[in-house]
DNA sequence: GTCCAGGCCTACG
DNA sequence: CGTAGGCATGGA
């Protein structure tokens, strides 16, 4: 058993917790309400964070280093404390649309994750047509059944995590085993399988994905080339797990502030995929061309939780 | 019971 | 092109 350790202090806002519970990822949750620890696991290493006041955040984790870097390191770059929140949000939110904006307060500060890219790629191949609950249902019974078992102690109560699994053990299942983690979808099964194959074999690099110097239709198109992953997955994954910050995944609930919020009128007919294409490129018009799916998501959280009055975090 | 959840793919006009 | 239906289940 690996005692978590205190290790270091970030001095960061508090809505890095939002963060965590945005919807974004599907991986980490909450240990204690009242004094709130979030435990998450990045490759085989325990992290767990607890906030001290509203500018102070502990970082806990089991190894002196978090995939090669120090914790503070490791989490200044995943919380993306490099994009700076006042020029994310472009200016006519604040001037234009005065309805929106106050709404805006509890959530303009919400950072998107630079998150591990493959399992980014499978937990949004879990996400389709169902909702947050069974999605973070069956990402635990994948890690679950197929990670690595870590236990662990926070102030004396035992702790079991286990890690995401890796691409060649994916790969390495029949549909049916998967069957828990795809609620009972045997062609979701499959097409996770696939695309972990291809992971693992090489024939989807999904670091050089990363390159700024890729076009990002090219590398959309990568990610569509697996059977299972369209426009708003490989978005998504984009997004979430290739630092792609200008990709805008437009769902059901994107699909419905871009109408109610920005008036387009073509967001009120159904998302077919050259609308979509549409769209896209008018929010991005909207928002800017570098942060545009930054700012989307900022503005999905606060549609979700304002207007929808859904909850994200279990 | 009905409807909708962070969709994707195929078949059919 | 577009739309409808299938995939599957649980919670509101």
């Amino acid at each position: 058993m690996v005692a978590l350790a205190q290790k270091s202090r970030l001095i960061t806002t508090a809505d890095i917790y939002n963060s965590l519970f945005s919807g974004q990822t599907f991986r980490w949750r909450i240990i204690d309400k009242k004094k709130p620890i979030y435990l998450g696991v990045i490759g085989n290493t325990i992290t767990g964070l607890r906030r001290d006041n509203k500018r102070s955040l502990t970082i806990f984790s089991s190894s002196d280093t978090i995939l090669e870097k120090s914790p503070v390191d490791f989490f200044t770059d995943y919380f993306t404390l490099d994009i700076d929140a006042d020029t994310c949000l472009p200016e006519f939110l604040k001037t234009e649309n005065s309805d929106i904006w106050p709404l805006l307060q509890r959530y303009k500060n919400i950072k998107v994750l630079r998150q591990h890219p493959f399992e980014t790629l499978i937990t949004f191949m879990c996400a389709q047509g169902i909702g947050m609950k069974i999605i973070r249902s069956q990402v635990e019974n994948l890690c679950r059944h197929f990670g690595s078992r870590i236990e662990t102690s926070i102030d004396n109560d035992t702790v079991l995590v286990y890690s995401f699994p890796e691409p060649e053990t994916l790969a390495s299942l029949k549909p049916h085993e998967l069957l828990s983690c795809t609620n009972n979808n045997h062609i979701r099964a499959s097409n996770i399988i696939s695309a972990a194959a291809a992971v693992a074999d090489g024939s989807l690099d999904l670091d050089s994905l990363r390159s700024p110097a890729l076009a990002l239709d090219e590398a959309r198109n990568a990610l569509m080339a697996q059977r299972g992953i369209g426009l708003k997955i490989a978005d998504c994954i984009l997004l979430f797990g290739l630092q792609r910050f200008d990709a805008f995944p437009i769902d059901t609930h994107v699909h419905q502030y871009l109408a109610a919020w920005f008036g387009i009128e073509e967001a009120a007919k159904s998302l077919t995929q050259k609308r979509y294409l549409s769209l896209q490129q008018k929010a991005i018009t909207l928002l800017g061309p570098d942060l545009a799916g930054y700012a989307g998501h900022i503005l999905f959280h606060c549609w979700r939780k304002e207007v929808k009055r859904l909850d994200t975090a279990l």
